[in-house]
RNA sequence: GCCCGAGUGGCGGAAUGGCAGACGCGACGGACUCAAAAUCCGUUGUCCGAAAGGGCGUGUGGGUUCGAAUCCCACCUCGGGCACCA
C-alpha cells in the first residue's frame, strides 16, 4: 500500500500502544493458540465429530454459512473478508449467547478459473488448486476467522467427489411421480410397471424386452442423456448451462459467442421441481428481490392451451389470454416448426423456406432482440379458430421461439402489442373484442397499440359461450378455458421458462460422472462400491478449444483422450464386460449443490451426511418449516445458478428421504460490493488507482487528466487493495472494523484507504483506557462505575446486542465507540465493567479482544464467555427531557420525572419561559404528548 | 419496456412516524515537538448575526398527520435484474 500507515514505534511513542506492529504481534499469536486449543472445534451429536463430553443439546444450534471461495490464483480479494467478517462476527456472537455454533470454510475448487489458472502457468490443476487453497487459508488465517478446521472440504478432494457421485447416482436412480409431486427410487417405478398400477409412456410394459424398458425407464430418470438443442460455446471447447448464458449469446465465463446445437449431453430435470422451487420460496427468509429473480427465471405462467384445426392437424397453441380468443386473426409458428413442412403451399413454398434459411443462419440471441422490426411468411395455410369457425391464416415468423410454449401462437393483435406489430406489418386484420376504458373506441384503424387490461368484451360470443357482460380478464379467462375443456377444444395449462439443466461439460477439471456406456450405448450406473470414480491423472488437461466463431466444431473431452481409462471391465449384475466412460464431467455447479451438508459431517466414510447430524444442523425448527442453514451470507451474482441448483438438488435428496429439511438455506443474506475509485485516461484505459494524484479538483496520472468511476475493486479496474496489505498496516482486527463500519452489510460501499485509519484510533483507544501504554500493565480505575456510565454500559449493551441479531455491524461498533469515548471522557475505564466491555468487543475484534482478557486476569478464551445482558432499570433514568414543539418545531425543552403522567409533563411545557415567548400569548388549540417522547403544542 | 432497490453535510453513513446529521473520515483551531509525523483536546449542515438568537434544510412536486428523511400519489436521477416468454 502506498497510502501512510500509522507511525511505526520510535523512541518516542509509548512501547506498548496499539498501533500496527502491535497488532500483528497480538494477532499472530491469539491465531496460533486457537489453532494450537481448537478452541473452535464444534462436537457433533454423532458419527466422527461426537464429543458426548462437549455437546450441549440444551443449547440452540446456529449454522452459519458463507458462500465458499473459488481458490483462484490471485487469491482472496476484499470482498471475500467482507462477507466473511459478517459470519465471524455473528459465528462469535451466536457462541457468547449459548448456541451450539457449526462455521467453517471449504473450496469450490473444480470449474473453469481453476483450470484455466492451470493451463496458462501450464501447471498441473491439482498443483496449482493445492498452491491456491494453502494460500488462501494463510490469507483467511490472517482475518482471525473462527472456523472449525476438521470440517473444511474442498470439492476436488476424492473423499468429498466420491459423495458429489453418489449424489448423482441418486438423482439418475429416481423419478418424478406426477402424483405425489415427489421423486421416487426408479425400482418403484418398475415395481408400479410390473404390478401394472401405472402405464408406461411407449408401450405395454409386459410385452416389452428389455432394451425397450430400459428405454423407458431411462425417459422417467431425473438425470437422463438428451440429444436436444444446447449452448455450444467453442471458445470455451465445452457446452454450457443455460444459466452460464448472458443476454446477448456470449459465455458467461470469457464471454465467447453460444451457439445452439443438437448434441447429446446429460440434463437433469429441474423442471419437474418448477412448482415447488417457486412455491417454497414462501417459507424462505430471503430478500425479495432475490425471490423475484428466482420467480422470474423458472417463468411460471398460467395460461391455456388450445387446439386449431388445420389442414395438417390440429395445432396446439399456449395462451395466458384464452378470454381473447375471439380475436385470434391469425396464427403464427416459430419457423422451425414441426408442422411448417406441411402446412406449406406449393405457391408458398421458396418464400417459406428462405425465410426459415435466414432465421436458422441468426442465432437465437440476435432474434430475441425486440428492438426489431417484426418479420415473417405466409404459410398458404389456414386453420379453424375452434370458438367462432373463422379461417385464419397461418404463418411463420422468428418472434415465436420454438423452445417456449408450444412452439406456436394464436395471433390476438387487439390485445398483444407484438401481434399488433405484426399485423400492422402485414396488413392483417385487427378485431376489438374488448371495449378499451380509455375511450378510444372499437375502431382499430385508429388505435396506436394494442390494448391491455380489464374491460368490457365486445364481439365474444358463440351459442354456447358469452363474453360480452364479462368485465374482467379473470373471469374471461376462467370462463373461456372451461369452454376449451368441455368442448375438447383445449385446456388449462401452465408453462415455464425453466428449462431442464444441462450438467454436462467438456473439461478436464471436474467430476468424473459414475457412468459408463454399455455396447448399445446404454447408460450404466457404476455401483457405490466402485465409487469414487477418480478424475484420471494426465498431463494433457487443457481441452481442445476452437475459432470462437467456429459454430460448427465439435467438442472433444479431454477425457476421451485417456484411452486406458475410457475402456473398463466390470460385472454390473449381468456379468463381466466390457463398458466404455462416459467422459465428460459435471459443471463447476454440482461440488456447491450440497457442500453444506457435507460441513455437517465432514469425514463421515459411511454416508453424505448422518442423518442424526443433518438433522441437529439442519433440521427445521417447527414442523412445516424448510431447516436448512441458519444464515447464509454471499453475493448477489449467484441468484439464479448456484442457490436454483442447490434447492433443486436438496429438494431431491429430501424426497428420497435422505435429509429432514426440504430447503439447504433457510435465510440468504446478499451482501454488497466492496467498490473503489477507478480512473480512466482519454483512451478509456484504466491506470493504476494508486498513482493518481489530486490536484485542483481533478485527477491526474502521470501528468495527464484521468477521470474518476467507482467500480467493483479488482484488478481489471486496477484499483484493488489487498487485504493482507491492510492486515500488514493495521492488523486483521482494523480490517475487520472497519470492512464492516463502512455502511450496512448488503450495501456496495466504496473503499476509502485514508478512512481505515478511524476504526484503528478506536481500537487504540479502547486499549489505552484499559492498558498502560509504557508498561503493558493494565490501569483500570479502582472506584466502581458510578451511574452515569452503567447508564451508558447498559445502553450500550442492549443497542449492540439488538445491532447484532440483526446483522448491524456498523451500528454497533458505532455505539461501541460511543462507549468508549465516555470511557475516554473518565479518564478510564472502571475495574467492574472492564470484562463487559471486552466481552462486547471480541465478536467485532477478536484478538485485541482476547489479549485484554488475558490481560484482565482470565487464563481461558473469551470465547466462550456469556454476552452482557442489559438491566431494564438501567435504561431508564430518573427524569426525561421532553423536547416541546410549537406547530412540529423544537421551541423548548423541559425535564420532568420519567413517571410523570402527561398532565405534568403538560403543564411543565407550558410553564416553560421559551414555549411562553415563543406563544407570545397564544392559546394553544391542541396539546400532544407523546409519553417519553414529546410534547407538540399546536397554536 | 417490465420487476426490484436507493437518493440525507465536503465524503462514508445514522435516525423507518416523534429533537435530522449518531459514529467515522476530512477540514479548521489548539496542546505536545527544535520541527514534522503520530497522539491528545476543541469546533465543524447551511445562511443571516459580534453574540443572543433566528431563517432554511433529507432528489422534485403534491397529499395524509398535531408531527414526515420515514407513510401515500406523481415525476426525476442513479444502481441491479429480466426482456419478442405468447
Amino acid at each position: 500500500m502506498s497510502e501512510p500507515g500509522p507511525a511505526s514505534p520510535t523512541t518516542d511513542t509509548p512501547p506498548h500502544r496499539y498501533a500496527g506492529a502491535l497488532a500483528q504481534d497480538i494477532e499472530a499469536r491469539w491465531q496460533d493458540r486457537w489453532d494450537a486449543q481448537g478452541t473452535f472445534a464444534t462436537p457433533n451429536p454423532t458419527g466422527p465429530l461426537a464429543d458426548p463430553a462437549r455437546f450441549d443439546a440444551s443449547k440452540p444450534r446456529a449454522f452459519i454459512l458463507d458462500m465458499f471461495p473459488y481458490p483462484s490464483g490471485a487469491g482472496l480479494h476484499m470482498g471475500h473478508p467482507l462477507g466473511f467478517t459478517a459470519t465471524d462476527m455473528y459465528a462469535r456472537y451466536q457462541r457468547l449467547t449459548g448456541h451450539n455454533v457449526l462455521y467453517t470454510m471449504g473450496f469450490d475448487a473444480f470449474g473453469l478459473p481453476a483450470e484455466q489458472y492451470a493451463v496458462q502457468t501450464g501447471q498441473h490443476p491439482a498443483v496449482t488448486t493445492n498452491q491456491n487453497i494453502a494460500n488462501i487459508r494463510a490469507q483467511l488465517r490472517r482475518l482471525g476467522l473462527s472456523h472449525d478446521p476438521r470440517r473444511s472440504v474442498s470439492t476436488t478432494d476424492p473423499q468429498y467427489y466420491r459423495w458429489t457421485q453418489w449424489i448423482f447416482l441418486q438423482i439418475f436412480n429416481s423419478w418424478f411421480d406426477p402424483d405425489t409431486k415427489k421423486a421416487r427410487p426408479i425400482d418403484q417405478l418398475v415395481a408400479e410397471f410390473d404390478a401394472g398400477t401405472r402405464s408406461a409412456t411407449t408401450g405395454d410394459w409386459a410385452a416389452m424386452s428389455p432394451a425397450q424398458r430400459r428405454e423407458e425407464l431411462d425417459a422417467w430418470r431425473l438425470a437422463y442423456v438428451s440429444d436436444a438443442p444446447v449452448n455450444w460455446c467453442p471458445g470455451l471447447g465445452t457446452v454450457v448451462a443455460n444459466e452460464e448464458v448472458t443476454a446477448d449469446g456470449r459465455s458467461d465465463r470469457g464471454n465467447f459467442p453460444v451457439f445452439k446445437r443438437n448434441m447429446r449431453q446429460w440434463m437433469m430435470r429441474i423442471t419437474t421441481y418448477a412448482d415447488r422451487l417457486i412455491d417454497d420460496l414462501d417459507t424462505l427468509d430471503w430478500t425479495d428481490a432475490i425471490k423475484a429473480m428466482q420467480r422470474n427465471w423458472i417463468g411460471r405462467s398460467e395460461g391455456a392451451t388450445v387446439h386449431f384445426d388445420s389442414p395438417s392437424g390440429r395445432i396446439t397453441v399456449f395462451t395466458t389470454r384464452p378470454d381473447t380468443l375471439f380475436g385470434a386473426t391469425f396464427m403464427v409458428l416459430a419457423p422451425e416448426h414441426p408442422l411448417v413442412d406441411s402446412l406449406t403451399t406449393p405457391a408458398q413454398a421458396s418464400e417459406v423456406a428462405a425465410y426459415r434459411t435466414k432465421a436458422a443462419a441468426e442465432d437465437d440471441f440476435q432474434r430475441q432482440n425486440d428492438t426489431r422490426d417484426k418479420t415473417g411468411v405466409f404459410t398458404g395455410s389456414f386453420a379453424t379458430n375452434p370458438l367462432n369457425g373463422e379461417e385464419i391464416p397461418v404463418w411463420i415468423a422468428d418472434y415465436v421461439l420454438m423452445g417456449y410454449g408450444t412452439g406456436a401462437i394464436m395471433a390476438v393483435p387487439c390485445g398483444d402489442q407484438r401481434d399488433f406489430d405484426f399485423a400492422r406489418a402485414f396488413g392483417l386484420p385487427i378485431v376489438a373484442i374488448q371495449e378499451p376504458t380509455d375511450g378510444r373506441g372499437t375502431d382499430t384503424r385508429t388505435w396506436a397499440d394494442a390494448f391491455v387490461g380489464d374491460a368490457p368484451y365486445v364481439h365474444s360470443a358463440n351459442d354456447s359461450l358469452d363474453l360480452n357482460a364479462v368485465t374482467s380478464v379473470a373471469e374471461g379467462t376462467r370462463r373461456t378455458s372451461e369452454w376449451l375443456a368441455a368442448h375438447g377444444h383445449g385446456e388449462a395449462t401452465v408453462t415455464y421458462k425453466l428449462r431442464d439443466w444441462l450438467f454436462s461439460r467438456q473439461r478436464y477439471w471436474g467430476e468424473p460422472f459414475p457412468i459408463v456406456y454399455d455396447a448399445d450405448e446404454n447408460p450404466r450406473a457404476l455401483p457405490d462400491e466402485m465409487l469414487p470414480v477418480l478424475l484420471p491423472d494426465t498431463d494433457q488437461f487443457s481441452p481442445r478449444t476452437f475459432d470462437p466463431d467456429d459454430a460448427m466444431s465439435n467438442p472433444e473431452s479431454p477425457l476421451d483422450r485417456l484411452e486406458d481409462w475410457v475402456w473398463v471391465e466390470a460385472d454390473l449384475g449381468d456379468g463381466v464386460r466390457r463398458y466404455r466412460r462416459d467422459t465428460n464431467v459435471m459443471p463447476q455447479w454440482a461440488g456447491s449443490c450440497w457442500y453444506e451438508m457435507r460441513y455437517v459431517d465432514p469425514t463421515n466414510e459411511q454416508c453424505f451426511v448422518d442423518p442424526i447430524n443433518e438433522r441437529y444442523w439442519m433440521g427445521p425448527a417447527q414442523p412445516g418449516e424448510s431447516g436448512g442453514v441458519d444464515l447464509y451470507v454471499g453475493g448477489v451474482e449467484h441468484a439464479v445458478l448456484h442457490l436454483l441448483y442447490a434447492r433443486f438438488w436438496h429438494k431431491v435428496l429430501f424426497d428420497l428421504g435422505h435429509v429432514s429439511s426440504f430447503e439447504p438455506f433457510h435465510r440468504l443474506f446478499n451482501q454488497g460490493y466492496v467498490l473503489a475509485a477507478a480512473y480512466q485516461d482519454e483512451r478509456g484505459m484504466y491506470v493504476d488507482a494508486f498513482e493518481v494524484e489530486q490536484r485542483d479538483g481533478g485527477y491526474v496520472f502521470e501528468g495527464r487528466p484521468v477521470i474518476r468511476e467507482y467500480g467493483k475493486m479488482g484488478k481489471s479496474l486496477k484499483n484493488a487493495v489487498s487485504p493482507d496489505d491492510v492486515c500488514a498496516t493495521y492488523g486483521a482486527d482494523t480490517l475487520r472494523l472497519y470492512l464492516m463500519s463502512m455502511g450496512p452489510l448488503d450495501a456496495s460501499r466504496p473503499w476509502e484507504s485514508k478512512d481505515v485509519i478511524g476504526v484503528h484510533r478506536f481500537l487504540q483507544r479502547l486499549w489505552r483506557n484499559l492498558v498502560d501504554e509504557d508498561t503493558g500493565e493494565t490501569r483500570l480505575l479502582a472506584e466502581s462505575a458510578g451511574i452515569e456510565t452503567l447508564r451508558v454500559l447498559h445502553r450500550t449493551i442492549a443497542g449492540v446486542r439488538d445491532d447484532l441479531d440483526h446483522l448491524r455491524f456498523n451500528t454497533a461498533i458505532a455505539k461501541l465507540i460511543e462507549f468508549n469515548n465516555h470511557l475516554t471522557k473518565l479518564g478510564g475505564c472502571p475495574a467492574d465493567i472492564a470484562d463487559a466491555l471486552v466481552i462486547m468487543l471480541s465478536p467485532l475484534a477478536p484478538h485485541v479482544a482476547e489479549e485484554l482478557w488475558a490481560k484482565l486476569g482470565h487464563t481461558d478464551t473469551v470465547t466462550y464467555e456469556t454476552f452482557p445482558v442489559a438491566d431494564p432499570a438501567m435504561l431508564v433514568a430518573d427524569t426525561v427531557e421532553y423536547p416541546v414543539q410549537i406547530n412540529g418545531k423544537v421551541r423548548g425543552r423541559v425535564t420532568v420525572a420519567t413517571d410523570a403522567d402527561a398532565d405534568t409533563v403538560q403543564a411543565a411545557a407550558m410553564a416553560d419561559d421559551k414555549v411562553q415567548s415563543a406563544l407570545a400569548g397564544a392559546t394553544p388549540k391542541k396539546i400532544i404528548v407523546v409519553p417519553g417522547r414529546m410534547v407538540n403544542i399546536v397554536a
